[in-house]
DNA sequence: AATTTCATTCTACTGTGGTAGAATGAAATA
DNA sequence: TATTTCATTCTACCACAGTAGAATGAAATT
């Protein structure tokens, strides 16, 4: 469970082989990532940096290599929130979570939802 | 309001200058991060970098620099919790909230201190 | 078969952060 | 005054991330 460091260039990446749900050739990623204005070159760079990172894993099928997260969306937004929280809350999940309510501003529908969540947890 | 990006060991420097509460030396900052075993000159190029990069300011009262904070600890945690929120969440604080609860594991205690806050915010 | 196409690989440049030795300059001390 | 001390500054090296041109190799097209 080594803490893989992902730029936020590479996270662009990595954000849409999550969104793809199946493995996606680098030419699709081209495709969804157009807007970025990446050239082809440097989107295969960072495909393979994220493979020797092993956040990816790489089959060639055929004549085109199809790409497939070796980490979950979920898992990584946990670590990132884990490690925002060691880092900067000395670790204590309370003390980030009293304070992110402190200053986020939340909707009453959002704070409702939130409850509810609780209580789920309280049983 | 730019977003001033601090790196893992400046910010070691920025926790101790944050919590000195008052202006301070690189003498003193060094004694508080003596178990980091940086050289004196590392210290020095993390101050300097901060200064630069509008972290801190230096004034020289006598034969030393004093170091001043020109963010706080609050705003500091409050813009990478944004960040994040928005780099890894869409922006939504409403889904990092959800899912954050829905993953960290919270002591009873911290939930009643959770509901509390709520409270406050509902009226 | 010759040529074009194009994904992948190789190589490389830039900026930033972590780290620190060497040089400097001024105050403290001998 | 000569010397030592020591914070600050200068310079530099490395690793990593962002970026991309050039080379390669194999499939597709002519």
């Amino acid at each position: 469970m080594k803490n893989i460091s992902i730029g936020d260039a590479e996270l662009e990446i990595m954000k849409v082989i999550w969104k793809a749900k199946t493995p996606i050739t680098s030419l699709d990623i081209g495709k969804e990532v157009g807007d970025k204005g990446w050239k082809k070159t440097t989107i295969a760079t960072f495909l393979t940096r994220l493979v020797e990172k092993g956040a990816l894993s790489a089959d060639k099928q055929g004549k085109l290599y199809y790409y497939t997260p070796l980490i979950t969306e979920k898992e990584y937004r946990k670590s990132q929130t884990k490690n925002l929280i060691k880092t900067l809350y000395n670790g204590s999940v309370r003390d980030f979570a009293v304070s992110f309510f402190e200053e986020q501003k939340l909707s009453d529908k959002d704070i409702q939802e939130l409850k509810a969540i609780f209580e789920d947890k309280g049983e």
